[in-house]
DNA sequence: CGGACAGTTGAATGAATTCAACAATCGTGG
DNA sequence: CCACGATTGTTGAATTCATTCAACTGTCCG
């Protein structure tokens, strides 16, 4: 039986984490077992030695505030968005353990976006100094750094996407099958898992008000596709999420 | 007399382009001028050879097929956009002269975005081979690579909450002092120019109707914040517009 | 010159929001 | 460990902002 991601978050966060054995922190190939023998680990000892937790509301980041570091998130979930002068709010990502936060804003002075744990979470700091100059002495960070933008750029386009021109259930059923994909990627269980943000974040994110997210969350539980108990989701019928998801 | 931007533009085209005198092309540091000393111009010129003219309509890359190039826009403008599996379309993007296309699915094997020109358009082709080389050769280039995805990491962002969090209003207002602010920073005019771009396309960007975006102008124009005639747009009431953008 | 396309406006429709009330659950301090 | 206030989730009814459908005008280009 597949364990779903609550579980192995705990387990993630009792491991012990050292540059030559910490599995999350691959993400710049600070491990050699990632990574190969090319990697001079000399820097990422100094880089994993500002491993912190944090816990349910916690800030990252802040807009408008100059960004330090670069989080590699260990275990724990972790919202990103931005504002509107007048206070609005727009979730622009929920990002999970192995996933890596603030490369957006490196070529800003100031942090344009805010990031705010959900839950209790495990992150790696990484001064963005310390970055910059491990980038230039080891290709394939560099690499790595421009693959996790390109990405976030994909990322951002496919959200876009749905907040122009996708409806309310096509939305949820999307939102669903991404984190479906994201589990399975982590080896959780892509139809059983737990999400980490409440029914207003849901919303936000996905450009829709908390109330109908709930109303589609209820249709698509009559229709047989799902169930819910709360943030718990299990998924019936993958297949039919996806034809509702419709690219 | 500030000129607007289709004159320039026109001057733009028939400029000479050679790799020392280019402007246009600055934004990898191919000019001398641009970049000081320490760039090598032997990749340069094997760059700036794969200039090309393009006319309305023609698609600079499409989606699902291998990217090869980056494109540089010396004139004439561009939309980018992503597709629903259905053929729904959204636009990520207008882009005008001195901006650079195609950077963002570097790391995807295929463009997920396609570009198509939205009136006679110049760019300067770079294979993403010969730029990858250029980037490991030179720390001044890889900088700017990150630093034009960072950008549009930011761009994409403010989309986001355009798009998830403002009402038709807000979302011409923030539209039309983007291009304010974009043609003020090329030296051209910030309150009088040209939009290259249908209505149509404008609704499809901001994600609202056709009918609506026209009915904005309308009513913005009877408010005396603006006049139109067709694409052209003269702007007599910034301070209000801004007030009504809301950031 | 004429057909196609782009832009504009009005009227009817609708999908999602807002407002409201209530239920279930959480978490915290006694 | 329980109770109680706060938070989160759910559902219904009324409202609204933008869309859709339709008709028409102006303009561009072959």
């Amino acid at each position: 039986m597949i364990p779903d991601q609550s579980v192995l978050a705990r387990d993630a966060a009792n491991e012990a984490c050292s540059p030559i054995s910490c599995k999350n922190c691959g993400i710049f190939g600070l491990c050699r077992e990632v990574n190969g023998p090319d990697v001079d680990l000399s820097l990422p000892e100094t880089i994993v030695k500002f491993r912190k937790l944090y816990k349910r509301g916690d800030v990252l980041y802040r807009a408008g505030e100059p960004q330090r570091d670069i989080f590699a998130i260990r275990s724990g979930s972790v919202k990103t968005y931005v504002m509107t002068d007048d206070g609005r709010m727009q979730i622009t990502g929920f990002h999970i353990s192995g996933e890596l936060l603030g490369l957006g804003s490196v070529a800003a002075i100031y942090s344009a976006s805010e990031a705010r744990v959900l839950e209790t979470t495990m992150v790696c700091e990484v001064p963005i100094d310390v970055l910059k100059k491990y980038c230039e002495d080891v290709p394939s960070v560099r690499q790595q750094v421009i693959n996790i933008m390109s990405q976030e750029i994909l990322d951002n386009h496919e959200l876009m996407l749905l907040l122009g021109k996708k409806n309310a259930d096509e939305r949820l059923a999307t939102f669903l099958l991404g984190f479906s994909r994201r589990f399975q990627k982590r080896s959780y269980s892509p139809t059983k898992f737990n999400l980490s943000m409440s029914r207003s974040d849901i919303g936000n994110y996905l450009g829709m008000a908390e109330e109908t997210v709930c109303r589609v969350f209820t249709r698509f539980q009559d229709d047989g596709l799902l169930t819910t108990e709360r943030r718990q989701v299990k998924i019936l019928d993958l297949a039919r999420l996806k034809a509702i998801a419709r690219g």
